[in-house]
DNA sequence: TGTACATCAGTGAACGCGCGTTCACTGATGTAC
DNA sequence: TGTACATCAGTGAACGCGCGTTCACTGATGTAC
């Protein structure tokens, strides 16, 4: 007889078993689910457990059967939001047969734009540098895909030395863009996307002349 | 009889007053201290008011008689770094007779390596948006007055079309630079600063050849 | 088929903590007469 | 000069709250014999 942990593997019995399992990876998509809407209205720092439970439906207790700890909670949601992101930025990207370094700019300023979850959630773990420190290898392998593109396009367009350098700094000059101006003090958001659209635009044909040499 | 508050303000008696006058302030400079050491040795958000009391040898209390909440010592604080660290900057600059764009990049990132408070008390006024709608005026006069040094800085390398933009762009990238790579996850503190090293001089680099044109 | 037991998703309440802030008070100093 | 009063820096303890997490329990379902 086939057993593991006190199941029975083996037969109809399996099915069930696979069944259970299913019902309860379902219930665990459910809370990541219920936490990324959460971060999407509020600050990070200001979800809190219970906040998630109530819009799960369930009682706070229950998350802890699926996660550990909150920090848990917090970095599977953000490698969960990060590869749907990374997914639909590189097949963006991957439609065009040569894309230009302002093309990837633009692209990725307004993928962070319209997917404000994963810019935050970026922000957050970048200046959290505590709770990255359990989770680095995760995180960094994230971060490592995005640039991967990245370095696609500078060799596309002709760089071949220090291709990685070039990815870092564009990857960084775009961050930063975006964190220095998205809620820059008296303009309105229309506005900033606009002035952030501008600068964009700037490093971009910088990084463009720099790769033409 | 001269009055204020129902205080006399004549002759030897307002002696008096500016002596009381003077320890009140001299007290809430201290309590200031206090908080930039502590924000110095911790993340900023984890600094409590019983910490800053302590570390000042004073009831929590206290601190209520100075500031009317948490966020304005927090405010208050920033400033203080903030008029202390754009001071220096610009002397270092003024220095040079013609300053290179390579070189007010370098100095500018050093400026943070160096006085990682200010950096770090960018950044969580960046990202908490909501702390800074109150106190968004003072906040962005600080910015603006290091865009200043930015802005001269373009100009005397012969630019004269776009000089703010110039200058918001390299200031962001450069900021970019900074939250990206200052913990890296992996490196060591030393690597991670030669590796901005490379970048900052990467990016100066695009931003004069951008210039020369 | 019936019964005793095991498993496990799920729960609401509680634990223990630290927080920002306020309260009621003390004690030193100055002021009025 | 003495006395009653006002002012105000400063205090330790308390208030009220929300947090992450755990506890003791329920109830449905499956299993063994």
């Amino acid at each position: 007889m086939v057993q593991l942990g006190g199941h029975d593997l083996t037969g109809k019995n399996q099915t069930l078993q696979q069944l259970k399992q299913a019902e309860r990876e379902a219930r665990k998509q459910m809370i990541l689910a219920a936490t990324l809407k959460l971060f999407g209205k509020n600050q990070i720092s200001d979800v809190s457990i219970r906040d998630i439970a109530k819009e799960a439906g369930i009682s706070p207790a229950l998350i802890y059967r699926h996660f550990n700890d909150r920090d848990e909670l917090f970095v599977e949601s953000f490698m969960l939001q990060s590869r749907d992101i990374i997914e639909k930025f590189e097949q963006a990207i991957g439609q065009n047969e040569q894309i230009t370094i302002e093309e990837i700019g633009k692209e990725f300023i307004e993928y962070l734009q319209h997917n404000s979850l994963f810019f935050k959630m970026m922000s957050y773990f970048m200046l959290d540098y505590t709770l990255m420190a359990e989770h680095l290898e995760q995180f960094n392998e994230t971060i490592r895909e995005l640039l991967h593109v990245f370095d696609q396009a500078f060799r596309e367009n002709g760089l071949s030395e220090n291709v990685r350098l070039h990815s870092h700094a564009f990857f960084a000059a775009l961050n930063g863009i975006m964190i220095t101006f998205h809620h820059y003090p008296g303009r309105s958001e229309e506005e900033s996307a606009k002035h952030i659209k501008q600068l964009t635009l700037l490093i971009s044909d910088l990084f463009r002349k720099g790769t033409e040499q």
